[in-house]
RNA sequence: GUCCUAGUAGCUCAGUGGAUAGAGCGACCGCCUCCUAAGCGGUAGGUCGGAGGUUCAACUCCUCUCUGGGACACCA
């Protein structure tokens, strides 16, 4: 009697807590709800059968749609209750059977509890959901309440965009808006980095070959046409170095010298020293320069859809950190060396000793890096500081982190490098001295060019209305989605001959997808019987149709996933699913048609959501919706 | 040398420890009387780099190893 009052004490307490857990899964996913009561059940089951006290099990889907929604695999209790898998399954089963359970419908396979769900019964309460929130759908509360400070993009400011950047702008940009929908503030901000010798050269070259050319009298892009001077200088100081070596062999080493003692890396690095000491042409030159960089790179960023709440620029953000390092080095976190530079041993995270302050007192990278980490949490009290940056530079923010640990930040803890992989050509890495770069804005345009070119072939001109506009879209959906489908931290292949395509799994593909529902909206919009028609989910009983309406549920998960997994290519990846499976369904049934109002109304209703996810999955990816293409 | 990363179809990439490893491109074969053929269907193509180990179960976790990429500046 004792014994039954505790257990059934136990029960309760049990499905209060998954009623909990069901109410909250509601919130997210409606379908992880159903998912989650029969996880519950068949515990409840095993625990009842062999006299377990499993909290948990393993739950996961069949490989095929018609073996059901949820498959429990149920070796690991082959051991404790002594019996064949197969055996357990059937127990279970019948146990479950034998007493109320969530709706749906069992089978065994094997070792295997499959459960085919009702998926009909969570359709209106979705549907009502997703026109409620319409394109808030899919958004979660998970991040609710956060600061997340991200920073991407960081551009030099003497050469234009090129590849590698496009992939840290569209990662930087997706990420973003996947934290805000999962709820997080979030503020973008960029580093320009506008000061240093790299800067120079571009600036020295001009002053020596320009002849006064400037932007607007070449009709160029000014991040361009810095960029060219930049060339421009590589190619100089090249020169120069070839007439030394020639001079040199011909035995004129003393001319050969006298070149490279004012070659044109020494006449710049003259230039950084001058621009450091304020010189007034100098600096003028550089603003002048930098404005016209700016000025092409911020109409790059507006093309490819990418925004910043912030811009830091290093020509501030350098003077920042050298005060933190001294105060650091009197409490004793860093040392003096012998040469009088400041250093830190780093040998707790398993690196060398770094040094943090020349012996002239100057800063050095990371210095800055310091200062401005310190800055930003000053400006913008972050719960979280997102770096976007390359691989490479895992060493430096290891250090970075670190540093600013033992300088006693607390919030150090939350600094994260989003480390992303490289685009590397077929050939290998791109490198600028062999002219391997790919432009970014120069990408953009071949690729609105071959779209263009695409609509017309098709004869869309007047269907799609603007067609530069909505080549330009294509274009930036290719380009986002290339760079988002693959996982960030993995080093990616760009082929500008084979990989941009607009067929199979693209940016473009999904856009038709998108343009083809809205076509078919369109089509309904002419049935005015469909208006007020009753929907009756039973009616969509293909298997198309009920992994549509999976999927659908599923997109809220999806998001959180996306959020707190830093990566994009799970949301590109889901919605590639969800058109693909569209595509295939639309292909063989009518959705807009008047000789079947019940039917089409309710195919028409599931159509509208699939829409909407769409429409919000594009939102976070970059991917422009088209109406028509 | 040390550390970090990756290695899955010809190519580019997916793949929460669970059943027969998936897409796209490329190749080959079909499909426009129907809401856009930037589409749909089909065929061919795999010792998941290799060897051990853990596990009822390994592409997935661990160790070793081979190969590629990156880092290990008083450059940024």
């Amino acid at each position: 009697m004792q014994y039954e009052l505790k257990h059934e004490v136990y029960v309760n307490l049990k499905s209060i807590w998954l009623f909990y857990i069901v109410f909250w899964y509601l919130e997210i996913n409606m379908l992880d709800s159903l998912k989650n009561s029969w996880k519950a059940t068949v515990i409840k089951a095993v625990n009842k059968l062999y006299g377990l006290n499993e909290t948990d099990i393993n739950m996961t889907n069949p490989p095929k749609s018609e073996m059901g929604d949820i498959a429990f695999p149920l070796f690991p209790f082959s051991k404790s209750a002594r019996k064949a898998p197969q055996i357990i399954a059937s127990e279970v089963m019948n146990e479950i059977l034998s007493s109320e359970h969530p709706e749906g419908e069992m089978n065994t396979a094997g070792a295997y509890l499959n459960v085919a769900l009702n998926i009909h019964s969570i359709y209106l309460p979705l549907l009502e959901k997703v026109r409620t929130e319409g394109f808030l759908y899919g958004r979660g509360e998970s991040l609710k309440g956060k600061k997340i400070m991200l920073e991407f993009s960081c551009p030099n400011t003497n050469k234009p965009l090129h590849l590698g950047h496009m992939r840290n702008d569209s990662l930087g940009e997706a990420v973003s808006r996947i934290l805000k929908a999962n709820g997080a503030e979030v503020m973008k901000v960029n580093l320009i980095n506008n000061r240093g010798v790299h800067i120079c050269k571009s600036m020295l070259a001009y002053k020596v070959f320009s002849n006064g050319e400037t932007p607007s009298s070449t009709g160029e892009k000014g991040d361009h046409f810095v960029g060219r001077y930049y060339v421009k200088f590589a190619s100089w100081q090249k020169e120069m170095e070839e007439k030394a070596e020639k001079l040199r062999n011909e035995g004129h080493s003393q001319e050969a010298d006298e070149i490279m003692k004012n070659s044109p890396e020494v006449q710049a690095q003259a230039m950084l020293r001058a621009w450091e000491e304020g010189d007034e042409e100098t600096i003028k030159l550089w603003k002048l320069m930098n404005e016209w960089t700016l000025d092409g790179l911020y109409e790059s960023y507006e093309n490819m859809g990418i925004s910043f709440d912030r811009y830091y620029y290093e020509s501030e953000t350098y003077k920042y950190g050298k005060a933190e390092i001294l105060k650091g080095l009197e409490d004793g976190v860093f040392f003096r060396a012998e040469d009088g530079s400041v250093q830190i041993d780093l040998k707790e995270i398993g690196l060398d000793k770094k040094v943090l302050l020349r012996k002239d007192g100057t800063t050095i990278y990371i210095t800055q890096d310091v200062g401005t980490a310190i800055r930003r949490h000053e400006d913008w009290p972050f719960d979280r500081l997102i770096y976007v940056v390359a691989s490479e530079q895992q060493y430096h923010f290891k250090a970075l982190f670190y540093i600013l640990k033992k300088l006693g930040y607390s919030w150090a803890d939350e600094l994260y490098h989003l480390s992303y992989g490289m685009v590397n050509l077929p050939e290998g890495k791109m490198k600028s001295r062999e002219g391997t770069v790919v432009d970014a804005d120069d990408l953009l345009e071949s690729l609105s060019a071959l779209a263009k070119e695409e609509i017309i072939s098709k004869d869309r001109e007047s269907a799609v209305g603007d067609v530069d506009s909505v080549a330009r879209k294509i274009a930036l959906a290719a380009l986002n989605y290339y760079l988002l489908q693959v996982s960030p931290t993995k080093d990616m292949i760009f082929d500008p001959k084979k990989s941009i395509s607009f067929n199979g799994n693209t940016g473009p593909y999904l856009e038709y997808m998108g343009a083809r529902i809205s076509s078919i909206l369109r089509k309904a919009e002419t049935i005015s019987a469909l208006k007020d028609a009753e929907i009756k989910p039973d009616l969509l009983a293909s298997d198309d149709e009920k992994s549509l309406i999976k999927l659908v549920s599923q997109y809220p998960s999806v998001v959180k996933e996306a959020g707190d997994e830093y990566d994009p290519s799970v949301i590109a990846a889901y919605i590639y699913e969800v058109a693909k499976t569209f595509s295939h369904y639309y292909h063989d049934n009518q959705v807009a048609d008047a000789s079947n109002i019940p039917l089409s109304a309710a195919r028409l209703s599931l159509v509208e959501m699939i829409l909407t996810v769409m429409k919000n999955a594009f939102e976070l990816l970059g991917i422009p919706f088209l109406e028509s293409m």
